[in-house]
DNA sequence: TTCCTTCCTGAACACTGTTCAGGTTAGTAT
DNA sequence: ATACTAACCTGAACAGTGTTCAGGAAGGAA
């Protein structure tokens, strides 16, 4: 389809790309080198493995999540992040595996701890990178669950109920804040 | 190192001890059959597929957590159940990524859910499962990060500092249960 | 002895990530 | 215009993966 060169960036966007239409199990790095017209071994001049590819993409995904609006209570501030970030892991194909499992390497995505831990408007800067790190972990397991049930469901695989599960997310969400504001208090 | 003929359980157990010896990207159908002095098609007859053999390994992990003793208030309760969740991820390598894919997959590791369920003993029962749900993401995330951790370290990739990380689940579960009980009285 | 279930062999299929020696292209400096 | 150099790619191979399938051997029951 091309018959220019390629760089690192259109090699990560033809990634994305190819993460939307086939998902990561099927995210393989010669069906990537197909996409762009291009030996697989060529992949390997840009990048030195396909962990280290992943990890751009999962930068990518967690870069997508819009900044919010400015609030009146570092608790709301926290929440819309958080669900920012469910938004943006939502807006990519198998975006929350592809996430945890970088995140698990500590390869990257620690923007999006970062910008949690920053929302969350206490004292105790210990404790509030305790709490980010849970409505991380929250956040991720949530959507992963959800978006493996799509792609089940997608599959003629039956999933009878249970299909208003993701407000399970800002219950949770919502319970650690609560904890936090109790805590802040008592202190 | 056997004559004899194989059980399902056999298999199942072969799988569990190859899990400790190498870990999961490692444990392969091939070494698997290897350490039972068989052909790796031979497992193909007790187990339809690696995944279902993994759902069942799973199965394995999260029953071993131990039911813990009386206490004097759910939130006790609770709190004990997730830790000894935590503590049976633990004993197996990998133990939290085996789980969160299996749980991910729907396939299974739905004991320790409703055991965390039962434990918290508010009347508004959907409130309940959620906040199961989310001490289960909690304590999934946070082990699977704490052993990955592990491994990088034992390979000689190097990690200066943060070892006492594993803290911050206790702090998450407290923040979760203390939202919980506010909740219930503010109804 | 016949029969049937249980368990396994041996070989192959269609993939996977990754490496490497060598080639081509493009831009820059002389 | 020529020489050089960096960027990018080819083609082929290596070692490994999960899985399938026709057929064979072991053990107990009728």
């Amino acid at each position: 389809m091309n018959a220019s060169r390629y760089s690192k960036l259109d090699v990560l966007a033809a990634a994305v790309a190819l993460l939307d239409q086939v998902g990561l199990p099927d995210l393989t790095m010669r069906k990537l080198a197909t996409s762009l017209d291009v030996q697989p071994s060529a992949l390997y001049w840009h990048y030195p493995s396909k962990q280290a590819l992943l990890a751009e993409v999962s930068n990518t995904i967690v870069a997508f999540a819009k900044t919010p609006g400015p609030t009146d209570s570092w608790q709301r501030a926290t929440s819309q992040e958080a669900l920012s970030l469910r938004d943006a892991l939502l807006a990519f194909r198998d975006g929350a595996e592809v996430v945890s499992s970088t995140l698990a390497l500590g390869l990257g995505a620690e923007l999006a701890l970062t910008r949690l831990e920053q929302a969350i408007g206490i004292e105790d800067r210990p404790l509030a990178k305790a709490a980010a790190e849970s409505i991380m972990f929250l956040v991720l397991g949530q959507v992963w669950h959800d978006q493996q049930r799509m792609q089940a469901n997608s599959l003629g695989v039956v999933d009878n109920l249970n299909l208003v599960a993701s407000d399970n997310l800002e219950i949770g969400i919502q319970l650690i804040l609560n904890g936090l504001s109790q805590k802040v208090k008592n202190v």
